[in-house]
DNA sequence: AACGGGATGGTT
DNA sequence: ACCATCCCGTTG
């Protein structure tokens, strides 16, 4: 399982770290896990994009915490799912965009209302639904014993030959010249055009 | 109390 | 391109 201490550094590094990682769930009795295709960095300062630098408010408040914690937003009626980085008042978390389906897969598919694989975990609401990640999970310490939700590290599959490519992040429109999301080249799951198949 | 916008996603 | 849906921060 990944420590307080892997998410205590800057958060673009976490954000790479975390690709190839297994995101794991245990919530409600069943697993659901899948591998860390595609995040997000939101920092503390100088990105209008990050909630932490709006308003320090309830909702906004574990950012501003220890790192290794969720933070868990609701939006458009659905959910989105941020691990906090760096240390203590520095507001700040990664967001995980998009996952390859590893464990639970039938679980994934009931969860969603669909079959299709690409449609389970490729994009930030899909894949807490997927999870069964809502606001329960907000304000955990994923690095805790015990915890429903936590990370293990990066699966070997892409431990020597893997390619990390960046882009701008999605669905913000201000820093739109700052590639702050990071995705695994050539996977599959990342978000993008779905294709549809027959 | 009212209002407007959003780190979305599914449909037209 | 449109919009369902609802929470949150701001304003009055």
């Amino acid at each position: 399982m990944l420590t307080r201490r892997f998410f205590s550094r800057s958060t673009v590094e976490v954000a790479q770290a975390l690709l190839g990682c297994r995101l794991v769930s245990q919530i409600d009795g069943v697993t659901t896990a899948g591998l860390i295709v595609e995040t997000e960095a939101y920092l503390f300062g100088n990105d209008s994009a990050c909630h932490a630098n709006k308003a320090r408010t309830a909702r906004t408040e574990v950012m501003f915490g220890p790192a290794g914690f969720a933070y868990v937003y609701p939006i458009h009626a659905k959910h989105c799912f941020n691990i906090v980085t760096e240390r203590p008042e520095v507001g700040c978390a990664v967001l995980i965009r998009a996952l390859e389906p590893n464990a639970g897969i039938e679980q994934m598919k009931q969860r969603r209302g669909v079959d299709d694989l690409r449609r389970l975990t490729t994009g930030p609401a899909c894949l807490c639904q997927s999870l069964g990640i809502d606001r329960e999970v907000n304000g955990r310490d994923l690095s805790g014993l015990n915890s429903e939700v936590y990370v293990q590290t990066r699966n070997r599959r892409f431990r020597s030959k893997f390619e990390i490519k960046s882009s701008p992040r999605i669905g913000v429109t201000s820093a739109i010249d700052r590639p702050l999301r990071f995705y695994l080249a050539g996977n599959p799951f990342v978000s993008g055009k779905l294709k549809l198949r027959h």
